[in-house]
DNA sequence: CGTACAAAGCGTACGCTTTGTACGGTGCGGTACT
């Protein structure tokens, strides 16, 4: 693999060449190499970035060819291509399909814990000589200082964090190692950072480019649309009927051809009791979540995709990297926690392009189960005592640090609730965690008060904003207006006309309603605001009385016109 | 927050209602044990 080690004119070095060169080098390789005979939208614009050496996150459609955005960077950039993937099965496929290209784009190679150590040890080799030119990891084998300075030596090129999504979505407790890419981004002497995801709304992006810390971001955005997927939402009384209703959806969809489908059920009861109804009615269903045994769950999505059955039933552990173009349908038996979960999961139907649906079958209670799994601040005087047990062990000298299983012991409580505590001290600067998840004073750390104060605060501010998630996406459920525009808003995109393509539409009760550019709105969307009690927010979305407002420390808010006018409670900001 | 299932209460002997309680999702990596 030839890698200039001095690049002698502007054309070996497309970072600091100009731009007209970067696109014709960019189009070659797109040509020759990839067999591309033009670009889906956002792509080359991504591509200009990321090889012009711009930090980039890059909000594109699945199937939108994302992987190319880095494989260009990899061909026309000096330095191997770091890729951080969230499931080691993904891992597996984006090795498996770069290895296709090998002779042109170089060898790929994947490092985590499936590998033997000697495989391990020969991916870090043949990215240190050059052979390895992408490798691909989960953010944890980042907290690792040997793979950190493996990588370090190799003066990667380009980082890129796929489905970065995962930063904001399980960085803050499920994963926190997510939250700590930015950190690895700085010890790899900043290499270009591109942070790829299928969806994300407005302050999931401004959060992946916070904690990714990167500089100077340039957004592509594009192709949020999905209009072949026809929105419709179920609304049932009782528990009794909404279990039947999703039945019925299911069957009728496959009854009469328009299979196959995914059913989505927050929880793994759920799916079971679901799949079996479906199955007792002849169809061909199954189960999955990730209780399961790794085997069942590997024959299930291997049936799903060789067309063995009618339709899975499943938790949100379905889903990510398995990519099945003649999905017809996507039934919700559940309301997801966000928008931001419901619009990835519907947008597994239909991504052959045609006709596909998606249902929501809703009942209020549903969204129970979202705000539980939503709240959960830590109460003060556990924190503090926490960050009081970590100093402690400072002081008394012990120089392993404190780890989870001796908290457990010196406190009584669970091991997880304990490690959250932990990663929210972490990141208010009161204690740092080392590889082995033992925990230490932070230099100049605040006392254990102080820390507490400021982790609950933290911790109450996630809460507020993932309550006003779910509360969004009662809002879908609920609207009865044009649920695209809906969906639309929420992601920041205008639709000027109902789409004629959802429930509401189709029932007359979506109206036009004023756009961004209609004067007479006084608050028109994406403008800056500011409220007497929520501080700074952007409006989002406008109906005739009533307009819904991103605010940055608690959310989403929906304000009524009439008493937003009459109180003067909102004010435009300059 | 809401549900399911168990235990206790009711007021008169087994069947019903009320109260209590446990549980709910996503995956990496490493370790213990077959």
């Amino acid at each position: 693999m030839p890698r200039a080690s001095t690049p002698s004119s502007a054309d070996d070095n497309p970072a600091g060449a100009s731009a007209s060169v970067r696109t014709r080098r960019i189009r070659q390789f797109a040509r020759e190499v990839l067999g591309y005979d033009g670009f889906r939208p956002g792509q080359e614009r991504a591509m200009q970035s990321v090889v012009g050496g711009r930090d980039t996150l890059a909000v594109l459609p699945s199937g939108a060819g994302k992987t190319a955005i880095y494989q260009v960077a990899g061909h026309l950039l000096d330095g191997p291509v770091v890729v951080v993937s969230p499931l080691i099965a993904l891992q597996r496929d984006q090795v498996e399909r770069l290895a296709e290209l090998a002779d042109q784009a170089g060898a790929a190679a994947q490092l985590n814990s499936t590998l033997s150590a000697a495989d391990q040890r020969e991916a870090l080799d043949g990215l240190r000589d050059g052979t390895v030119r992408f490798l691909f990891l989960a953010p944890e084998q980042l907290t690792k200082p040997d793979v950190v300075d493996a990588v370090a030596e190799t003066k990667p090129a380009l980082f890129v964090v796929d489905e970065a999504h995962c930063v904001s979505a399980w960085g803050h407790d499920f994963r926190p190692d997510y939250l700590r890419l930015g950190g690895v981004i700085e010890q790899l002497g900043h290499p270009t950072a591109l942070a790829l995801t299928a969806t994300a709304a407005p302050p999931v992006r401004a959060e992946i480019v916070e904690q990714l810390g990167m500089v100077d971001a340039e957004i592509v955005v594009a192709g949020f649309d999905r209009p072949e997927i026809r929105l419709e939402v179920d609304h049932h009384a009782d528990a009794h009927g909404k279990d039947q209703g999703v039945l019925d959806r299911v069957l009728a969809e496959v009854g009469e051809g328009r299979g196959p489908g995914i059913v989505y059920s927050a929880t793994r009861r759920g799916t079971e009791d679901v799949a079996t109804a479906l199955a007792d009615r002849g169809l061909r269903a199954r189960h999955y979540h990730a209780g399961l045994k790794k085997a069942d769950r590997e024959d299930t999505q291997r049936a799903w995709m060789d067309d063995e059955l009618d339709v899975v039933v499943a938790t949100t552990a379905f889903g990510m990297g398995i990519d099945k173009p003649g999905t017809r349908f996507v039934v919700h038996a559940e309301p997801a926690d966000s928008i931001d979960s419901y619009y990835q999961e519907i947008g597994r139907a239909g991504r052959d392009g045609d006709p596909a649906l998606a249902v929501l079958v809703y009942r209020q209670e549903d969204l129970g189960l979202r705000r539980f799994f939503a709240a959960g601040t830590p109460a003060e005087e556990e924190l503090q005592q926490v960050a009081g047990l970590v100093q402690a062990a400072a002081a008394a000298g012990m120089d392993d640090g404190v780890d989870v299983k001796e908290l457990r012991e010196e406190t009584g409580r669970a091991a997880t609730p304990l490690a959250r505590d932990l990663n929210l001290l972490e990141q208010v600067s009161a204690v740092v965690l080392d590889e082995e998840g033992a925990a230490f004073p932070a230099e100049g750390a605040p006392s254990p008060a102080a820390a507490a104060t400021q982790a609950r605060q933290l911790a109450e501010h996630h809460e507020k904003v993932d309550q006003s998630r779910v509360e969004m996406m009662r809002g879908y459920a609920e609207t009865t207006e044009c649920r695209r525009q809906f969906l639309l808003g929420y992601f920041g995109e205008q639709l000027d006309e109902p789409c004629g393509n959802c429930d509401n539409c189709s029932a007359g009760t979506a109206q036009e309603h004023p756009g961004a550019d209609d004067h007479d709105t006084p608050f028109p969307v994406e403008t800056p605001v500011e409220h007497t009690e929520w501080g700074h927010g952007v409006v989002m979305r406008v109906e005739d009385d009533r307009v819904t407002v991103l605010f940055d420390e608690v959310g989403y808010k929906t304000l009524a016109l009439a008493a937003v006018l009459e109180h003067d409670l909102l004010r435009t900001r300059a």
